[in-house]
DNA sequence: GATGCCATGTAATAAGTTACATGATTGA
DNA sequence: TCAATCATGTAACTTATTACATGGCATC
């Protein structure tokens, strides 16, 4: 499928970047639905530049280190689109360690397991939190009126991300409380 | 981390299976948060049986056809408990196609962006229908009440996965009335 | 001059998918 | 007898992680 290639088309066709400039967006922006190591971002980097859809001209950054800007090709921006267009069948539910582990909690005690629902509670909630405060920071209000600027699939992937990790939070709170109150 | 084999080594804990049996588990019951193809379980069948953390014997189906039942160890079981009672510091977020596209929809044009939306959404309704029904046809109400049946396990995982499925139902219809109200 | 970040790469390994390969059993 | 399912495996490949490896820049 190719998944990577077309992450990185898309940032590059939003505006010229270096690899290590991915590295950042896919791990602090783009993290919440999609993330790469830089031993993974440079190799595609060679390979989209071989195959002609990305271009780099090397750029000084101060006295001699130099850095490769990367910019999409028309023959890039054809096959981005393609792909965007392309309507996909639902990927298979991703995995999941903690409702593995839920699924098997006959096998630990009344503490155990609430042991680990407070423990996985207390971080999905920590989470949920700095989500809500990077939608607060991002001057979104003005942008959600405009529909076709990059800010708004900003928007609707943030506010995605916020509506599961509260879902996920409730779940946690009912599974907790129908534990607690059961007998041992 | 070797997640492939705490999920075999919890199913075989709850019961001898062949390796063919896990693949239906895993495809069956626990699509929604774990999965494995057969080319991947019958190795780890082999590598499990070398650690000594499984045993099996050959059973005969019928006149000729021969598989084998896996039991766990006491090894095993140990081995087992022992993951199943860390705690585990969050995963990064499942990567997801589709809020990837989400993202990066401000160079598809109106109508564009509403097919795509509109046949995620109808996949998921039609997945969201399918939990419903899977819960509904579940003998559950009984067993609710005592969380340490396996069933316990089984039912609060699939309550997550409707509750999940149903915030994001929620999500592309707020999506999709937000771009349908949006000047072109 | 030390720390943290910028910047780019490769090698070894692990995890997962697709394809290849074979054959038995069950029920219509 | 045909189709679906049961049953087990391997090979080639793709994807992703961890570790190895190097060096410049900016600021305190």
């Amino acid at each position: 499928m190719r998944l990577l290639k077309y992450a990185i088309l898309g940032l590059i066709n939003r505006g010229a970047m270096t690899g290590y400039d991915l590295m950042k967006v896919f791990n602090r922006e783009l993290v919440n639905f999609w993330y790469a190591k830089h031993s993974q971002i440079y190799p595609e980097l060679k390979k989209l530049t071989e195959e002609g859809l990305i271009t780099y001209e090397t750029v000084l950054q101060g006295e001699k280190m130099e850095k490769k800007l990367y910019s999409i090709t028309e023959a890039g921006k054809k096959d981005f689109l393609n792909w965007l267009k392309k309507q996909n069948v639902l990927e298979p539910t991703p995995k999941d360690i903690f409702r593995l582990k839920a699924y098997f909690l006959e096998s630990l005690s009344k503490e155990e397991i609430l042991e680990q629902f407070e423990y996985q509670l207390k971080q999905r909630q920590e989470k949920l939190k700095k989500l809500e405060t990077t939608m607060l920071d991002h001057p979104f209000a003005e942008s959600v009126a405009n529909v076709f600027s990059p800010e708004y699939g900003d928007y609707i992937v943030l506010k995605g991300a916020i509506m599961r990790e509260r879902t996920h939070v409730e779940w946690l709170l009912e599974c907790i409380r129908e534990i607690e109150s059961s007998e041992a």
